[in-house]
DNA sequence: GGGCATGTTAGCAC
DNA sequence: TGTGCTAACATGCC
């Protein structure tokens, strides 16, 4: 499921924004390290010794990181990227543990938290600080200045698509959004860089806070078989409509791979050459 | 069985 | 040094 609208909706879940019961206050009681190769660091030994006892005291996001606070003899940060499939749930201690469950936290009401993650892509980490982790990210993709986004796209050279989707840009554009946001600017995914205007480039910057925003409007997209709760892919405009009338000009929307990832484009709307 | 998947990264070529 | 391409990670759905 998760960019940045769909993790900043976990955020607000576990926070107790969305009416759900919070992980916000709640005291780890012990951890379960459930695919013990990969899934924590540092390793689940330790990982699990260090978390347990301590309570959640802020709940963060910076791109398609969940940054998780907790308070102990010594602060820590759990950050976790849910990957491509990756999820958090509050469960019953009863439900915790399905045959997807790589970690659980089990909470001090009886309660648990679940990351579940069909494809094992999916990382947790307990930090002193998240500083390192976070450091070759650009600025949240939600929260950019203008000026800023101007200013770091002006020093790249690649085409749009690809500059949306590299996190060093700016952090929390994936796939989905980076279309949506192309298609509401009106420039083509495979537009170079240096060849946008300096309006178009505003333009680029405005559609994708503003795809983000009524992403997080939504509680985020949810399809197939990965993550249920969010409504945002009944309102695409582009993402996977090949074929469809675009529901600006009627025009078939068009398919191509771009930075290796399936790209949706609308061919009157998102003109190649200007 | 083949193709696809909301993400990232290492390795390599230019 | 920056950019781009491929393969890899591991699994499930259609």
């Amino acid at each position: 499921m998760p960019e940045l609208p769909e993790v900043e909706t976990i955020a607000r879940t576990l926070r107790g924004e969305l009416g759900a019961p919070p992980l916000l206050g709640r005291q780890i009681s012990s951890v379960h390290v459930l695919w013990a190769r990969e899934v924590a660091h540092p390793e689940p030994d330790v990982f699990t010794q260090r978390a347990a006892g301590s309570t959640v005291t802020g709940i963060r996001r910076h791109g398609k990181y969940l940054l998780i606070e907790l308070q102990a003899a010594t602060p820590m940060v759990m950050a976790i990227h849910l990957k491509m499939s990756g999820r958090l749930d509050m469960v019953s201690a009863r439900e915790a543990f399905t045959p997807h469950a790589r970690v659980v936290w089990s909470l001090d009401d009886g309660s648990a938290l679940r990351f579940e993650d069909a494809r094992k892509f999916g990382r947790v980490w307990l930090l002193d600080r998240p500083s390192a982790l976070l450091a070759p990210l650009g600025p949240d993709a939600l929260t950019v200045e203008a000026e800023v986004f101007v200013q770091r796209l002006r020093s790249r050279r690649t085409r749009l698509k690809t500059l949306l989707l590299d996190q060093t840009f700016i952090a929390g554009v994936g796939n989905i959004y980076a279309d949506e946001a192309a298609h509401r600017a009106g420039i083509h995914p495979c537009r170079k860089t240096a060849s946008l205007t300096d309006s178009e480039v505003v333009r680029l910057h405005q559609a994708v806070q503003a795809v983000l925003c009524e992403g997080i409007a939504a509680n985020g997209a949810s399809f197939d078989w990965v993550y249920p709760g969010g409504h945002y892919q009944e309102n695409f405009w582009v993402y996977g409509r090949a074929g469809q009338p675009c529901r600006k000009c009627g025009a078939p929307i068009m398919r191509t791979v771009l930075a290796q990832r399936s790209t949706y484009y609308c061919p009157t709307c998102q003109p190649l050459d200007r």
